[in-house]
DNA sequence: ACCTGAACACCGTTCAAGT
DNA sequence: ACCTGAACACCGTTCAAGT
């Protein structure tokens, strides 16, 4: 990439993050755009969609969670660590209001550029709870994919302002459910 | 109002109806006059807002659901009555996909078309929770507002393709959570 | 009273023309 | 290689002009 190029996408990505921290995924990419002092067609060639320049936003914090669940799978014990895992990741997504659609969406469609992060981390939370539910303190019902789901709703509840001041006790409540014993087995 | 005027306002609610049924409650409402043969601002006279055409297609709903609540709070177990209402309030909103948001929204804008329904619904639920309490088979750390909190989150799972063949297993998780007795007192 | 086309200020997409 | 203005087909809002 040429010298000109990746400081415009640097540029682009600083702007977009406080952008989205301002107003949400949905934000105008023109705006966007606008705040960099690039034009919009710039923009989209470095990131052709909304999803991909998100991508290369959340991928640090995807990263980071995935390895913070490698992480926590050794030094936690295998209630705690499932528990922690999944505050942390309810608690990430609140820089990043409205992701939690589009991450719900690409976990199921291959040709999102949000797909793979998805899955990966999907996949890092299933490992949380096997070993949870093999040490016996997590419902043996519940697989990563109702684990990915739970964390969405639960993310969700904080990108909804109105909903906001429950979601940490309603955290407390779905947390308490999956480390009941009932269903396992 | 003029019977030309009634005839087109009842019209478009049933071309609403359809549309967002089939595309989820962001269709366009430009669409919505194309399929009613009407000029978009027709469409807006009649209804000022999406929020306004929302709110007239779910009254229906929102009083039957509030009628419900009442019935069920003579006709059943309390701990059963709660339940049963969670799922019918759940279930209903599957005809309205996005429905959820605005009603999120809504709980907390008095400003809203939408805002008189939602607080009727929620003093529905709040009371149908308080009569559990009473009988010692609900959580007692739970209010109206968390209550309507655990609605609009279990609603919007049925949202999002991907994450609805869980939103009936995650439903009696958050059920059960519900029931438990802990946090009582 | 009620309806509507047209103008308006937006949006994301696309591409020919520039450097 | 990389950038961009301009054209495009949308969107919801507003309002003067029609019946």
């Amino acid at each position: 990439m040429r010298a000109d190029a990746r400081k415009n996408r640097e540029h682009l990505l600083a702007v977009a993050g406080a952008a989205i921290s301002e107003q949400g995924v949905e934000v105008s990419l023109r705006d966007i755009a606008r705040r960099a002092d690039v034009g919009l067609a710039t923009l989209l060639r470095h990131f052709p969609t909304r999803e991909a320049l998100l991508d290369a936003l959340l991928r640090t914090g995807f990263d980071e969670l995935t390895a913070r669940a490698e992480e926590l799978e050794t030094s936690e014990a295998p209630g705690d660590a499932l528990v922690a895992w999944l505050r942390d990741c309810v608690g990430w997504t609140t820089e990043y209001r409205g992701a939690t659609v589009l991450m719900a969406a690409a976990i199921e469609d291959a040709e999102s550029a949000l797909h793979a992060s998805c899955v990966t981390l999907r996949a890092a939370g299933a490992r949380l709870l096997t070993r949870a539910q093999a040490a016996g303190v997590a419902r043996g019902d519940l697989d990563g994919a109702d684990l990915f789901a739970l964390v969405a709703m639960l993310a969700w509840l904080g990108d909804q302002p109105s909903l906001t001041p429950r979601a940490d006790h309603l955290f407390d409540v779905v947390a308490t459910a999956l480390l009941t014993d009932e269903g396992s087995g």
